[in-house]
DNA sequence: TATTACATATACAGATCTGTATACTTTCAA
DNA sequence: TTGAAAGTATACAGATCTGTATATGTAATA
């Protein structure tokens, strides 16, 4: 057993440190001496586990991606029953998600703005996690019946993006709202009515 | 006349470099001296333009809200007659836009990435232009005839910010294609149909 | 008990960052 | 032609950044 107080190991507080300074501040804005001095760590220990700031960095985003992906799904499964219902609850996590206190945006999206080059990892594990959200949503778009789940999927996930962004710009979580509104109209319109939803689909 | 070769001024040099620069890189990543030597201007001159990183960056950001906006605005009036086709022709410039090969995604949302601080005027400058893009569509919504045409403002400006995002971080234009038959979709649910789209709204 | 792995404290090297200082040159208008 | 405005070249101050080095302490294991 190596672990201290907290049962946390130096290089999970160093991850989470890590996260919580690159999606506030940005990661060109955050040095390695803060990471370390808020880690309670030294530096030492600190390239003794990453070798370098941008095996840092991608140790937090392979971290976070984990995590929120994970965390993403088991609320949206929690909260909708139907595959249906799990595709709107999507907009009530989402919400959740931007009323909370450490809401910055989405860590990925801010990283990519932070690092343009096509062919740097950093941005190809931001790409795969928009890949994997989104082949997330196809898959409850089959599952619910969609004429063509890849076509919602692609639309819904865009609408996601989008009031992400207009959460961290606006500060404001009720855009949660105007995108659910959005996707529940697609939705209803790319999947053959029964009885489930309860849309105003005249006849 | 103080003008030189190439008819720019010391400051306009210095206000697209450092817009291009901030752009590609990050403006954290952005030092001054490369912004400098890259307009071929010395530091003192630029310190006698700007008397500080933040003031050149707000100036930056206010140079390109105008630049932007404006021709956003002409485009999409040159491209869409009515005001109905105008809403779609958002996309289509938003394509072009997606397909420059100097395309890093929304400098404004970037910027705010690397700046959370609420109440920083880098911020304000951010929020203050979305503010005015949505407006803009609102009242082509208006004029569109929508029934609750800051409803429907709402839905596009949010699609239209997903499909940056999305286009920014799979480098692929087609997303505009998809924001743009989302927005479709909306548009003919929020306008009562007169002869003028022709969509495949059975009757 | 001795060893080994891991941690600390602290200092430093070398690069880069923002911003300023000094001294010289060009431009242009009064 | 003279004088002010604006620019150049260059050096530097002081802070901060990434990454390394040295010497010491601690905890569990063999």
């Amino acid at each position: 057993m190596k672990r201290k107080s907290k049962g946390l190991s130096k290089r999970e507080q160093l991850l989470n440190t890590a996260l919580e300074l690159f999606a506030r501040q940005g990661i060109h804005a955050t040095g390695i001496d803060t990471i370390a001095e808020q880690s309670r760590v030294t530096k030492k220990t600190l390239y003794a586990h990453f070798h370098s700031k941008d095996e840092l960095v991608l140790a937090v985003l392979r971290h976070y991606d984990g995590l929120a992906r994970n965390e993403f799904m088991r609320h949206v499964e929690r909260r909708g029953k139907t595959p249906q219902a799990r595709l709107l609850a999507i907009f009530d996590v989402a919400q959740r998600w931007f009323q909370q206190n450490n809401f910055y945006g989405c860590l990925f999206i801010n990283t990519i703005g932070e690092y343009s080059d096509a062919d740097t990892p950093i941005r190809q594990i931001c790409k795969e996690y928009k890949k994997l959200v989104k082949g997330y949503i196809r898959e409850l778009c089959e599952q619910a019946g969609a004429l063509d789940p890849n076509e919602l999927a692609e639309e819904l996930a865009l609408i996601l993006e989008g009031a992400t962004v207009t959460a961290q710009v606006s500060q404001n979580p009720k855009t949660a709202h105007i995108a659910k509104r959005a996707a529940k109209a697609l939705i209803d319109k790319a999947i053959p009515q029964t009885r489930s939803t309860r849309s105003a689909h005249s006849q």
